[in-house]
DNA sequence: AATAAAAGTTAATCTAGATTAACTTTATTT
DNA sequence: AAATAAAGTTAATCTAGATTAACTTTTATT
């Protein structure tokens, strides 16, 4: 597999020397998973944080009655994970399925706490990964609470046009928090606004 | 003020040496701040990330009908900023306000980036901080779908007890994406359960 | 190509929580 | 201590979005 675009996307944060990318790549395994493949189930240790090279995943929660909450879908050259679970090495309050045949890049906890260790750089990295991702949360609550469903739809499909052509529609209404029914009505209203 | 809440924070994540510990503490400002004031006004550049010593604030979306959105409370041991504004330095989503008067630590971004070069164990702390809030703020998203309000209200006030006492009524409401008319209807439901 | 399963649509009915409004209690200010 | 403002309560009415159910379209399987 290709490790090319996860170092593109590296060295938009930080810069590392030809060694430091040796020793990074040294520490990384690459796994294919088929469609519907779970990466991560709740109630498991996570034991890995992944890069997607190619394809598109789903993190979800299943609650008591059985229901689906997707929390994020993730494509290529972004990261997917139970974070919470990664860090402390607890179990999964979250599920991660493959959508799509899905190519990753894959750390350890040992492996990433090795490479802190040796390349103090990745925490600045990764730092900055999880400030933006939480920076993203925070502004999510806010537009679910101050936003209809409509409104919150229709920037979902501007923020991720990739996303809402390749995941199915009840999956995106999970994510917007609303019944797949209830999307449903919404895109029939907006196709009679035009 | 004295700055020992702040160092022992800080040795909770990351073991400083005498000297680092006292360049860290040649960056911050200490700064007092009234009831009512604000650190951070909506439209802003934020300039500084805020370590409180004592007092609470909330972080807040003002809405077009002029409606508050409170993102999130914080009290002793913990932070506040709009990080959005502060990471881009662009004009900030919140606003952050006192709900009592309040002891700050206060880093411009300019003194943390110098920090970060010259004691790079800081990324490894903010870095963990930010993991833990990115965490926290996943679980809320999925919380504000799988819960009604009564379920969230008693989480909110279990989780963060000293926060519930005090802060005003209607602004827990406002955390809770309720009004404060329904908060005050469960309150008196969850009496009459016991 | 036929069949079954999965995904999406439409419409009727229902409900958690919003809105409005009148009221009571608690804090502030003078 | 009185006056005023801020915070909290209660109840009636309303609405965004849920639920249920029957149906259509698309996709996968034999």
């Amino acid at each position: 597999m290709n490790s090319k675009p996860f170092l593109d996307y590296i060295n938009k944060f930080i810069d590392l020397t030809s060694e430091e990318e040796e020793l990074l790549l040294s520490k990384i395994v690459f796994r294919r998973y088929l469609k519907n493949q779970y990466i991560i189930q709740q109630g498991d240790i996570c034991r890995s944080i992944n890069f997607i090279i190619s394809g598109c995943t789903k993190t979800f929660y299943m609650d008591l009655e059985g229901q689906e909450h997707i929390v994020m879908f993730s494509i290529e050259d972004w990261w997917t994970s139970d974070l919470g679970s990664y860090i402390t090495q607890s179990p999964a309050d979250f599920n991660v399925q493959c959508i799509e045949t899905s190519e990753l890049i894959q750390f350890t906890h040992e492996n990433l706490e090795d490479l802190y260790s040796k390349i103090p750089k990745l925490e600045r990295l990764f730092r900055k990964i999880v400030e933006r991702a939480y920076v993203a949360s925070q502004k999510r609550i806010i537009r679910n609470f101050s936003l209809d469903a409509k409104q919150r739809y229709k920037i979902f499909k501007t923020t991720y046009p990739k996303i809402d052509q390749r995941v199915p529609q009840y999956m995106i209404a999970s994510y917007l928090g609303i019944t797949k029914e209830f999307l449903s009505k919404i895109k029939s209203q907006i196709i009679q606004e035009q």
